[in-house]
DNA sequence: TGAATTATGTTGCAATTACAATATTATGCA
DNA sequence: TGCATAATATTGTAATTGCAACATAATTCA
């Protein structure tokens, strides 16, 4: 079945720049799995922990710690929501930002190796394709991580 | 620049898709990232661990350890070559080949639900610029992997 | 209106992961 | 032919990760 290759494709392409991004961050002082996280808040200042973890999908205990280690570090720094006592709204601090650009440019250069050899035309379509099966896999995720097994 | 989704909708599926997995196969008592290797060593009996390294890319004494753990609980064995001191060869056990059926028909369900919505044509041409872009990041992540920066 | 349920975030604990160093063996080269 | 280099695998150590349980607050519902 040729298909179960797009999902090993993936899982490949995924870890190997996931490990090269975590060696190259390593100058910035940013942790495994840190820029992943940094890259978000600067994007989306004042973001909360549960739109993170829904937007990224990693393990709720995973984003409470990785988040601790980067407002220690100063890297972001939460308030408290003024309203809703339950919600923290996460910023990125100087420190942050001047490392967003450095993310930036790894995240595109990594962007450029992995698309090297495909038209403009195809890139269209591979993203747009992308963009699909992650929104398909949403809802499993969601579920499977209440709880609820899927059936099959 | 839309490229950069393409990295991110594939980390999100990888994530979403690889923690989906963790969390089925422990019903096996396979623990978490076991089953990757596995199903590759299942597939292709025989293997030593440096191929799969290359074939999955993941860190060296990563695999050193999943394949250690999953000798002791008894899913795979390993045989010194009878000429090259320094290889093994894995095989998976009758324990570990009973499970197989069981990865690969989850792994089935996971591309399922992920090319939801795909036509053929789209399913085969994702399928061929994932592998397209599989190839590309290899050669990446062998050279930071053994202390060659990147430059850019 | 108050109890039940859900949402958001945290902590204890144990397992996993990867860096750095190490060990052993095979291969390359002068 | 012997030394240097590369290849394959392992170990010590510390950091990260996720399950299960917990805490607090918001929302739902009878």
């Amino acid at each position: 079945m040729a298909d179960e290759n797009v999902l090993r494709s993936i899982g490949v392409i995924a870890r190997a720049l996931d490990s090269i991004a975590n060696i190259e961050f390593k100058q910035f002082d940013l942790t495994r799995g840190q820029y992943l996280y940094l890259v978000r808040v600067c994007e989306h200042p004042g973001i909360i922990q549960e739109r993170l973890i829904e937007m990224i999908k990693v393990d709720r205990t995973s984003a409470s710690r990785v988040i601790q280690k980067l407002e220690k570090n100063g890297f972001i720094m939460r308030q408290a929501d003024e309203v809703n006592k339950k919600i923290k709204h996460i910023f990125p601090t100087d420190k942050g930002q001047r490392i967003y650009p450095q993310i930036k440019r790894e995240n595109d250069y990594s962007t450029t190796v992995a698309l090297q050899g495909l038209s403009s035309a195809q890139i269209k379509t591979v993203t747009q394709l992308l963009t699909k099966m992650s929104a398909n896999v949403s809802a499993d995720w969601e579920g499977v991580k209440k709880g609820q097994p899927r059936q099959y």
